[in-house]
DNA sequence: CCACAATTCCCCACTTTCCCCCACATATTG
DNA sequence: CAATATGTGGGGGAAAGTGGGGAATTGTGG
């Protein structure tokens, strides 16, 4: 049970979003509407439903704490967590200072990444796709050992 | 039940700040609302429900007491760790030794990380972000094992 | 032991934010 | 084209956050 696929949302004056309804139903019955999002190191919002998290917090805080890499993972992540819950009309509202984070604007794209979903402001969306066409032409000689024999 | 999150908070002229609401219920059930601050290397304060800082303590307590880098531990920990209660309505008082050890001044920042939370000034939170949004981007040759094959 | 100062705590009042609900606009389906 | 589902916007009440006055407590110095 993946999400996949793009939407493009409005983000309305409170900072609310619709969730696409073909979404709903799954979320609710998998984890009774029960999200958390996060940011993500390239500026954009991550989505997941509460169990999928809580496996990911898991992780995250048994790293070392003595470590500098551990901690600012820990903070960067852990620490922008926020619970959310679908409100009557099946919207979230993102919290301001993780909107300004995403630097979400009125038109947000939500993308389907197997167990989460990302949102990105519309206009970073397109400007960073253009980007990783032109760089996963340039960079194909450097490639970390799991990817080299990635089979598409 | 973990902590995460985070919560823009004030710290009045009196050194008072306000637990967010989402908060209190765990904290009075778990604890009784007995908390203990103490300072982090990175200058901010750490907030721990007594129980779970009692687990820490006993740690650190047990390091070796020859060694260097355990005593600084050991002094920089235990010997700022303050008991605190939450007032009737709901709000910590820090002591004057520790808001100037973190630079607090009037705009704080809060954030959930798992056991225990965080206490920031909210120009340094924001300064240091900066920072870590870089060097998470420019270090990724270079990480510890246990982060080398995490998924998010 | 007393007086004074500083700090801490409790209470009240104000401001801001959030959340629930309703209403309309747009898209989809029969 | 009607009828239903989905997306979008906003008003108002409730709750949370913020600030300050004054009483109670603690600590210090005489």
């Amino acid at each position: 049970m993946h999400f996949r696929g793009i939407n493009n949302i409005a983000v309305d004056a409170k900072g609310r979003m619709a969730m696409p309804a073909r979404y709903r139903e799954r979320l609710l019955e998998s984890c009774g509407g029960r999200l958390v999002v996060t940011v993500d190191q390239d500026h954009c919002l991550l989505v997941y439903p509460l169990p999928e998290w809580e496996i990911i917090e898991e992780k995250l805080i048994s790293l070392p704490s003595l470590n500098k890499q551990s901690r600012l993972l820990q903070r960067l992540l852990i620490g922008h967590a926020t619970d959310l819950e679908m409100d009557g009309q099946g919207r979230i509202l993102l919290p301001a200072m993780l909107r300004e984070y995403a630097g979400l604007k009125k038109k947000a794209v939500l993308i389907g990444q197997g167990k989460k979903l990302e949102i990105w402001d519309e206009e970073t969306w397109v400007q960073s796709q253009e980007e990783w066409v032109a760089a996963v032409q340039a960079d194909e000689g450097d490639l970390p050992a799991s990817l080299e024999d990635l089979s598409l």
